[in-house]
DNA sequence: TATTGTTATACTCTATAACTATA
DNA sequence: TATAGTTATAGAGTATAACAATA
């Protein structure tokens, strides 16, 4: 019994432990509840970035998500197989594709957010309501405008 | 110019997204910081549970970090290729490994964590001194206290 | 039988390089 | 020539299953 197991004091403060452990947990939480609707966690993302603006390509949404467009085109296949997602050609540029929710990925949409609203919730449980507000914008301040010594890219 | 990078308003918000991406910056932050010494980022986090209370077992060490003892073994290897950590059969019970920093190894960590608290200083650079340590807090709470709804495991 | 360390293997996520079609 | 999408492929990082030594 009790074996041991927490991080141990040198590494309960230190931030790449604490950042990796709390992604993990928040990716399982959102599967989790994201799961019933049909999708997985990072389509979820995917699907986020669609409905806001709608992007002008592929490449574009990829971009807004911090990923490369190749890995886009595997979760767009996934998602277009699914009938929550279609691509057409750009009318001014028949390179790139429009992609956008259809009926279908918008109700999906709906019922994941509302799912990983709660998934949030439960994440953040043990912190008070200001607290968690601090969090959410601590990283928002830290992922968003990085700061100094930083290039633009 | 200005081809709109950062994650538009639906995702500026999502934890998932933010825990990922600050969790891939720090990551690039202490890999940059802590190569000049000849680790890797990850066996900084090694070398760090070894320096605590030195772990009766490798198993002992994997748990404290979170990964399994199948990569325990691999990151060991690296470590006591380059001299800086030892294995020797615990006395009592001889299926178990007792892992301990060389004086290297110690040498080595040192300069380490000095060069990633540089690093985590300037991730934490665009928060107040009194939001930075709110957020590390925060993280504590919820990586090594998550409540309600997690099994014991 | 159960457990520790180990090995072989496989899976997930991701990126790089090269191809195609358009521009 | 350059760019968007695609494909094939390779590299991290991780875990599962099976084996040897020890308990």
């Amino acid at each position: 019994m009790s074996t041991d197991h927490g991080p141990g004091p040198a590494l309960r403060r230190n931030l790449v432990y604490l950042l990796k452990h709390a992604y993990l947990r928040m990716t399982e939480m959102t599967t989790n509840a994201v799961t019933p609707y049909g999708i997985e966690g990072r389509e979820l993302g995917v699907l986020l970035v669609l409905a806001g603006r709608e992007p002008a390509s592929q490449q574009q949404a990829a971009q807004r998500l911090g990923i490369d467009r190749t890995t886009m085109v595997a979760l767009l296949d996934a998602l277009e197989t699914k009938g929550l997602v279609s691509r057409h050609p750009h009318a001014e540029d028949r390179r790139r594709n429009v992609v956008s929710l259809t009926a279908a990925g918008d109700a999906t949409l709906r019922q994941a957010i509302e799912a990983n609203d709660d998934a949030e919730r439960e994440f953040l449980a043990r912190l008070s309501p200001a607290a968690a507000e601090q969090l959410r914008l601590s990283l928002q301040t830290i992922v968003t405008d990085p700061g100094a010594g930083r290039p633009a890219r």
